[in-house]
DNA sequence: CGCGCGATTGAGTAATTTCAAATCTAGTGG
DNA sequence: CCACTAGATTTGAAATTACTCAATCGCGCG
């Protein structure tokens, strides 16, 4: 459980046990089951949350009921209403469990704090947001020049086991198009 | 000039005179002209910009030769390819004035020299990175959920000026529909 | 077997694109 | 002041693409 943690963070800075142990200690451990939501939309967001294994996805519901999936999170994902989350508002979004998933929470005050005392985790914190913008860029990017159906591609390209463990209407709530859509391109 | 930087990054952190005037020596004033490129795609990319004054703009041209904009870059804006300045490869974007444009230049040692000796700057970054994120995933969301009329009205109520400031071309390679379906949405 | 859920297919409708032509507008030189 | 031009914008019409709603298919499971 722990080691997959520290392996990601290890990944951008390197941690004494020392320093992990006390990085750890700012986490809770937590597990949901099939379909059931981290978060609703209304709710306050009290953690981000970092996917130990299973799958969520965070979606959007507007104003006529139809969900938008704005990312998919794996193993080896942080995950939040990130939003929500910085600035203590309520939920605009929801995280829902496609799977059984293990997570270890983060709550502000924590990840404030954790980032005050373990420099370096304000280091790691500032690569993954850069990474996330940077990876937000590219999905506005593909919105611009790309077709579904590239889309589509790209993201089983990407992400093959996508296929195998969300349903299609899934991806298509998550492409932007309608699942009829979906089914015609392949 | 420097004032302009001073207080933008106040609003996150506070600075003392000397802590700023040591941030103020990473930086470089430049000045561009109209149409002219700060970078293109393939060239390197040096630095990230704060703009002082002007309007940029940051783009990606398909294989079709079409300009696809991914963001307007004004006044007490950052912008760069953070892709390719964080990781050292050739730029796949460019970035080009739409006005005459004045920004503060920081290379990428700067960046994490200054971000090494000014902690709070870290901080900083770090907050002006997740808002980049959150502002992304707006814009991922605003895709999935609107139409192009209602992500256009949308547009002109957060940045009014744009409207007299850009002709209908560009914000219609922003929004992502051609120019003629933007004409017609009115 | 039959139910239920997701995926696919069909048909009509709506929205968007493309390419071309027409119109508008601001700036220039006579 | 006017005519002219280049660029941007709008309009027109046909072709493409996507959407909606409904019906059907396929499969796993009680």
């Amino acid at each position: 459980m722990s080691e997959v943690l520290r392996r990601h963070i290890e990944k951008n800075v390197s941690l004494t046990d020392e320093e992990f142990g006390l990085v750890l200690s700012y986490f809770e451990a937590k597990e949901f089951k099939k379909n059931q939501f981290v978060f609703q939309k209304g709710e306050k967001v009290t953690h981000a949350y970092f996917v130990i294994s299973g799958l969520l996805k965070l979606l959007y519901t507007d104003s006529s009921g139809n969900e938008h999936i704005i990312s998919f999170a794996m193993e080896d994902w942080w995950e939040s209403d990130f939003y929500a989350y910085f600035r203590k508002m309520p939920a605009t979004l929801s995280l829902q469990c496609l799977e059984k998933t293990k997570v270890f929470c983060l709550p502000l005050e924590g990840y404030h704090e954790v980032a005050d005392r373990v420099k370096k985790m304000e280091k790691f914190f500032l690569q993954k947001s850069n990474s996330g913008f940077m990876g937000a860029q590219q999905r506005i990017l593909s919105f611009l020049t790309t077709s579904a159906k590239e889309r589509y591609e790209l993201l089983l390209q990407q992400y093959p086991s996508l296929l195998q463990r969300v349903s299609k209407t899934q991806l298509a709530a998550y492409l932007g198009v309608s699942r009829e859509t979906l089914s015609r391109l392949q």
